[in-house]
DNA sequence: GTATAAAGTTAGATTAATCTAACAAAATAA
DNA sequence: TTATTTTGTTAGATTAATCTAACTTTATAC
């Protein structure tokens, strides 16, 4: 079994990780904010359970182990925050914190009756994938709206950032999951972008914030 | 804010804390499975955050401070089971362990959630009363089934222990909280009781056992 | 291509929570 | 009332997770 603090470094090794699954020291120990040595311990430490491939001065890997025991605790994170959201009425932006601490419970039956209630769901409230029983994820690759085109209709597909800030800032302009989005206007100056939705509403957003949301395009051939 | 060990012993001390709300070092020492030398040193901690009072020698008692403390994390505990077992489709037997972990999570608004989707329950599904809000218990004072005597028609209210072996044993015996019981016989030798209920079911239970469930008197002078 | 900066490691200290061994006080029994 | 047992404390070691200071390796900049 791999203790609170162990589970916290798997989480963050996954989710930070680049394409080819590295991740380097200073990485990590910015986004735990543990200092560097400290890092450097723990990760010859994961490397003797075989959780994380280490040498020194290369980038950080995840073993096959190693990703589907982050896998997991990810996979438990989400359905929490889904439970949360979908069956305690709590706020997509209330959600993040309890299911931080709630990650770490050990109880298979726990989630698996959370998995059932909720009827399996395949995305969290923030439209982020949910590992399955072996941890295993599979994402659709869904774009930024920050690399869409003037004229463009995209739909909400998914927040990155699961900042109670940065989800209030949109609860303030009703958008949400699934919302249909027209991209009126790119300001090359600073790249901010404008974009209408909902009944004729008109929003301006920083390069910051269309760099947070990911979009797909709006299947309309399909429909029409 | 306390850590995650403080919390098991004030919890602790609260528990097996005797009329007098004291409690001696072996016994915690017991109870936690910790050896006496550190449960000394943790008291002295206690006590330096005012949570218990401490004399070399003499029982331990919780503070004002303490027995507060303790009273919301055992209301953590008794708000989770309730809500696994009626919300989550859980065993009574089954709940014990999860909500051990759960108790410890720090966010006000997720048990004010589950207290109000339970529409605020005053016990939790071992019969135990809920703390309030300010961590202040209210118990009924019901009696052990082995200090009954024969003839008596009660009412199971409470059990003592919730340990999953225990409550399984009662399952297998169709004994539930609520259920009218009558004391037929009671065996001078091991003190071993058999009670007649339900459909005339018939049990000889153990001492151990009849230490073990709380009853109240059968009401039925009011209601006839 | 050397100098500087950034990234990473080593060594050693610190803190919380635990332990064992040895000792001291209080309770119990003879 | 003295001896023995139980209970409780002190002292010092251990482990996990953290830190700072100093050093080394790799990357970047001129």
């Amino acid at each position: 079994m791999n203790s609170l603090t162990e589970e916290n470094y798997l989480k963050a090794l996954f989710n930070i990780a680049n394409k080819d699954g590295e991740v380097n020291v200073a990485e990590l120990s910015k986004t735990l904010d543990i200092k560097m040595p400290t890092v450097t311990s723990m990760m010859k430490k994961l490397s003797g359970k075989k959780l994380v491939h280490y040498e020194s001065y290369k980038p950080l890997r995840l073993t096959e182990r190693g990703k589907k025991e982050a896998g997991l605790i990810i996979r438990k994170h989400r359905l929490t925050e889904m439970f949360l959201v979908e069956k305690m009425k709590m706020g997509w932006e209330d959600v993040h914190d309890i299911a931080e601490q709630i990650e770490h419970i050990q109880s298979p039956v726990f989630f698996d009756k959370m998995d059932e209630i909720l009827d399996f769901p395949k995305l969290d409230p923030h439209g982020s994938p949910i590992p399955d029983r072996n941890g295993k994820i599979t994402s659709k690759d869904y774009k930024k709206l920050s690399e869409c085109q003037a004229g463009e209709i995209v739909k909400l597909a998914a927040v990155i950032n699961t900042s109670s800030a940065f989800l209030k800032f949109l609860n303030a302009r009703q958008l949400h999951l699934g919302l249909k989005l027209k991209v009126k206007i790119i300001e090359p100056f600073d790249q901010s972008i404008t974009i209408s939705y909902g009944k004729n509403q008109l929003e301006t957003l920083s390069n910051v914030v269309s760099e947070r949301l990911l979009v797909e395009e709006k299947a309309d051939k399909i429909q029409g």
